[in-house]
DNA sequence: TTCGCTGTGTTAGAATTTAACACACATCTG
DNA sequence: CAGATGTGTGTTAAATTCTAACACAGCGAA
């Protein structure tokens, strides 16, 4: 039947960036070139892939000028973002009101998360795009100019935006972490917003991975002791495992 | 020269979602099909199309999921507002603070805009975007919450964040036009916020396609009168070209 | 000048794609 | 049940397109 043979190929569309036709011949040999040659029409009509001269390309790849700058930010560690986003879904409860830094893990988060009623707030863009591709929750985004580099909003309006809201829980993604400087970021309007929220938030959960350990930058939005939980792809280093603990973090390794 | 020629593509490419290499060599006939070749191979690394057999598909009319729940919708008399969306184009004015309402006019308008040293602020998720793939517009969005349906921000955080601005020229789409409703939207705090961007701008331009004309929805915005320019995709009718004449109101036919 | 680079043209062969027809099998329909 | 219809598939040959390799001109640098 063709039905198997489709959802076969579906499954490799979503693997590769190109299937060539050689490659489907030998993967389904008692099935003719022509076959599927039409499969790959049929998958072209629907949108999952482009045929192209040997084989077709996966729309699942084919991403937009703007996205692939991102992209590549994302394929470092993509796996550890991943564990991270996924241990961190587990936090989520409904009802609640969370705020999503900006960030490709949390970009992976807000892909991940459920349908569930909750109202976010973020300052990424293309999370806000991508939580509303789903139907439940609430999204807000916070008014101010955004920064080409990251897709982020922020401002002396996103900061008012804040200040006029109530966080039940923050996710919050620093671009360093060390435990002299704490938490930073690389850019001063974004640090003071970050400061805001993980002083209004009543969680602050620090998401993070391995690249992010004992690096700082300019500026520090908080001390690791201001942290309610850290979600990260891996053991903490001693020295910073021991300072969590004593201020009373809980350490989710994923 | 081989950059023109490529500009001259790349122009195609923006315009058209396949090209085909007799298209082009029809174009370009002093350059033989292998220089075309090349050009679409140059273009596929940049990432502006895809190479298929027979010419290269554009990626600008390449659509992620999400963005083709609009191109339903933008397939209603593209052409019209495709005109409208460059005829206001003329209107624009380096330096300047616009506002762009959301809608596919004028994502449309967008797109096409020029990398001049203008801030523009939104209400469009989509068009925030559209903006940040250029250089040079300063972007900023109002915060608020986002509405699923035309992916628009509102809310009491959208109003403040108009009132803290100022705004030279302000692009205005309603949903309906009437004489005796004038500007109507079917939505009603979407409807204060326009509001308060008319009475903010320094001169208001209404975009519009025929399909707008004598609708009229739930909420009024402001009045016929209260406009400076009217864009549309066709002569006004009779009695609304007097109304506008009488009212000092340019009005522009795309 | 000479070298090397870039942009281009030409060609022939290779590879892919298309189109048309044929067949098997399943499912309706009278 | 016979016949009609439709879907999925295979085969073939011709048409089209693509590639690769080499050639050559123009231009700036050494």
């Amino acid at each position: 039947m063709s039905s198997e043979r489709r959802a076969a190929i579906l499954e490799l569309l979503q693997t590769k960036p190109f299937l060539s036709l050689h490659e489907l011949e030998e993967r389904f040999p008692d099935v003719s070139g022509m076959t599927l040659r039409r499969d790959i029409e049929y998958f072209e009509k629907q949108g999952e892939a482009i045929k192209v001269r040997g084989g077709a390309r996966s729309m699942k790849f084919i991403t937009t000028s703007m996205e692939d700058a991102f992209s590549l930010r994302l394929k470092e560690n993509v796996d550890g973002k991943e564990r991270v986003a996924r241990r961190a879904l587990s936090l989520l409860e409904t009802g609640r009101s969370i705020f999503l830094d900006s960030g490709t893990t949390v970009l992976r988060l807000a892909e991940l998360m459920p349908n569930d009623r909750i109202t976010v707030t973020t300052t990424g863009l293309n999370i806000a795009i991508e939580l509303m591709k789903k139907e439940m929750p609430i999204v807000n985004i916070v008014g101010g100019m955004i920064n080409r580099d990251n897709i982020t909003v922020s401002g002396n309006q996103a900061i008012s935006f804040i200040e006029s809201i109530n966080i039940d829980l923050a996710f919050i993604v620093p671009s360093g972490i060390s435990l002299e400087d704490g938490l930073t970021c690389g850019n001063y309007i974004e640090c003071e917003l970050k400061k805001l929220v993980v002083h209004k938030a009543r969680k602050v959960i620090l998401l993070t991975d391995r690249s992010k350990l004992n690096k700082s930058l300019p500026y520090t939005f908080c001390s690791i002791d201001d942290i309610d939980c850290i979600v990260s792809d891996g053991e903490l280093p001693e020295d910073m495992a021991k300072r969590a603990s004593a201020a009373g973090i809980t350490v989710l390794t994923a």
